[in-house]
DNA sequence: TTTGCCTGCCC
DNA sequence: ATTCTGC
DNA sequence: GCAGAATGGGCAGGCAAA
């Protein structure tokens, strides 16, 4: 299939808002694309090359993609700057630019001079670009990207830079290309190709087995070792009562520990980890690894815990920001060392030739406790099970006192299996910071703004709030906050911050950051955050609890609330924020007592 | 050689 | 990660 | 309730500029 062909397609995607009528441009797709080509139509569809555990990156970002485009259209890269910030999607831009752009790739295309891409090629071309590296390398790419834009009509190019940025735009993700392979290939029922895709994470290939062998050929793809699933995920309860509402009066509770997901996978003397989105990290992990093999004692199997970084002295659990020195590269050796880890194991997907995922929860985690032989850095998650609000609020602040951000509830219903890829009431976590009282909120004074991309086009998308520093008087940053905010919000608030509007930094906000417009310090936000954490990016609290670090707001978001009734200096202050720091270390003992 | 921008991926 | 919105 | 989109802090690593 011509990549012009698939084009009219994405046109139809974008401009229909309908996930049925989605499905039935996808269908249409699926019908004419053939065999391979299904693979490569899936990925280009998602904005990927591969597989996330391919490792795969295009490795071109917001800021090439601008130089390409500037290279491909001739415009000055201040003017590529310029419109992006007004349109928010380089997709558009880079359509933008060809549109006006007058000479050569203009008069190539209609003169029909151009070279056409099918699907094929132009994930060859793409699959070059990324994997093209080393010194020159980035001048390269983009030496190759522009040469694609300028190989194509504007519109193609839309969707080239979208690629490439690895956004789509057009309102599909994996459930709904599912649907559409479903309705070519098995009249609607979802259920064998959304297995097929949960037990292998590779849409491409489940298109390519279906375009190739079609249905028959999926009987191949089960729970393997080897082949990482798609991970069951938890929904959230606002409190206790919740669950047991949910879980109808009764379910097993385990800790929720604050560190990395990983998916174990061990056949033939070999393992190999995965992270949540599926990119492998044996790697980053080699004593994890090797720990595992030590403290299971099955021939083959597939497990699932949470990585946590442990003090080499006390053997005690550290903060996440601990364990990501661990996600390197180079001197892991070294890291393995400075940064232990454990692994805290809470399921098991597969042992010995048995699928277990099928199977209820319970008979998954005594089999779990069956095969592993706990150590001081493999161990099996804290977990009871309990029928009782007051039970659960036991088990939960034992949690905390551990270290632990909160807990999960997982459902005793012997119908219901590990769910792979699904997101539901089965599993429900319950976080500290989703209790109201415990958590403080944050009156932070706004600063500045940012451009909003895609949706927020043309509005402000976010923007950089600081505390109060009444010793220096100065306004010093905490976080940038943008979720929380409505549609209503989001066109308002603006307005309301009109008044404090200044052409630059104001000279009492102390920053590292450079915003895209300024406000002077008076309009203060109520924020939410999860909790603080040393920053090298904010300024708030400079140097008090690190050198040269100040402390960050962890997930902030807007409560709704804006503090009219305040004024800046009213804002939360430094100390308060060093208090709120300090409170948070000491929170362990705190709870205890 | 060092610094700092940019990107990708954890949460 | 969290949150909002359209279907 | 699902699916999709838009956005947060912060780490390491690759590369180019200083």
């Amino acid at each position: 299939m011509q990549f012009s062909e698939l084009c009219v397609a994405l046109d139809a995607l974008e401009t229909n808002p309908s996930r049925i009528e989605k499905t039935k441009i996808l269908s249409d797709v699926f019908r004419r694309v053939q065999g391979e080509e299904a693979g490569f139509t899936v990925y280009l569809l998602l904005g990927k090359l591969a597989p996330d555990y391919e490792g795969i990156e295009i490795g071109l970002g917001d800021k090439m993609i601008i130089k390409a485009l500037s290279t491909a259209s001739g415009a000055t890269r201040d003017s590529v700057e310029k419109l992006y910030e007004k349109l928010g999607d380089l997709g558009l831009v880079a359509k933008t630019l060809l549109e006006s752009k007058r000479g050569a790739t203009l008069l190539d295309y209609v003169g029909g001079q151009r070279n056409p891409l099918n699907i094929q090629d132009l994930h060859a071309e793409l699959l070059r670009i990324a994997r093209t590296s080393g010194e020159g390398s980035q001048e390269e790419k983009i030496g190759l990207l522009t040469r694609l834009l300028s190989n194509s009509t504007p519109n193609e190019a839309k969707y080239i830079a979208r690629m490439v940025s690895g956004d789509m735009r057009i309102g599909v993700a994996e459930p709904t290309i599912i649907d559409a392979l479903a309705s070519v290939y098995t009249q609607g029922d979802t259920s064998l190709i959304e297995r097929a895709f949960n037990v292998s994470s590779d849409l491409g290939y489940v298109a390519k087995t279906l375009a190739t062998g079609g249905v028959e050929g999926l009987r191949t793809i089960k729970v393997t070792p080897g082949r990482p699933l798609q991970p069951m995920l938890a929904e959230r309860a606002a409190s206790l009562e919740e669950i047991f509402e949910r879980m109808g009066g009764r379910a097993a509770l385990e800790y929720k520990y604050d560190g990395e997901r990983m998916q174990a996978h061990y056949y033939d003397s070999q393992i190999t980890l995965f992270s949540r989105r599926i990119e492998n990290i044996t790697h980053h992990y080699p004593d994890v690894a090797s720990n595992l093999q030590e403290g299971i004692n099955s021939k083959s199997y597939i497990v699932e815990g949470e990585i946590v970084a442990v003090d080499p002295e006390t053997g005690e659990m550290l903060p996440f920001q601990e364990l990501m020195h661990r996600r390197r590269k180079h001197g892991v050796k070294e890291a393995v060392k400075r940064y232990p880890a454990r692994v805290v194991l809470f399921d098991v997907l597969y042992v010995d030739g048995v699928d277990y995922t099928s199977k209820p929860y319970l008979e998954r985690r005594r089999k779990l406790e069956g095969i592993v032989k706990p150590s001081e850095f493999v161990v099996v998650s804290t977990a009871t099970v309990a029928d009782s609000v007051q039970r659960a609020q036991e088990f939960f602040d034992s949690a905390i006192d551990a270290g632990c951000e909160g807990i999960m509830a997982k459902t005793l219903d012997p119908s219901v299996g590990y769910q792979a890829g699904k997101r539901g009431y089965a599993w429900i976590k319950f976080k500290r910071e989703y209790k109201s009282e415990l958590t403080d909120t944050l009156d932070l004074v706004v600063v500045g703004g940012f451009y909003g991309k895609g949706r927020r086009a043309g509005k402000i998308g976010g923007y950089l709030m600081a505390a109060y520093n009444p010793s220096t008087d100065t306004y010093d940053t905490v976080c940038k906050v943008a979720t929380g905010f409505s549609d209503q919000d989001l066109a308002e608030i603006p307005k309301l911050l009109e008044a404090y509007r200044i052409p630059q930094r104001h000279p009492q906000v102390n920053t590292k950051i450079e915003a895209d417009i300024w406000y002077r310090p008076a309009v203060i936000f109520e924020i939410v955050g999860a909790e603080l954490t040393v920053s090298p990016m904010h300024t708030a609290a400079y140097s008090k609890v690190r050198e040269e670090k100040g402390l960050a707001v962890r997930f902030p978001r807007f409560t709704g609330n804006i503090r009219t009734d305040k004024s800046p200096t009213e804002a939360t202050s430094v100390d308060e924020l060093l208090e709120m720091y300090n409170s948070q270390l000491k929170r362990v003992e705190a709870d205890g007592a």
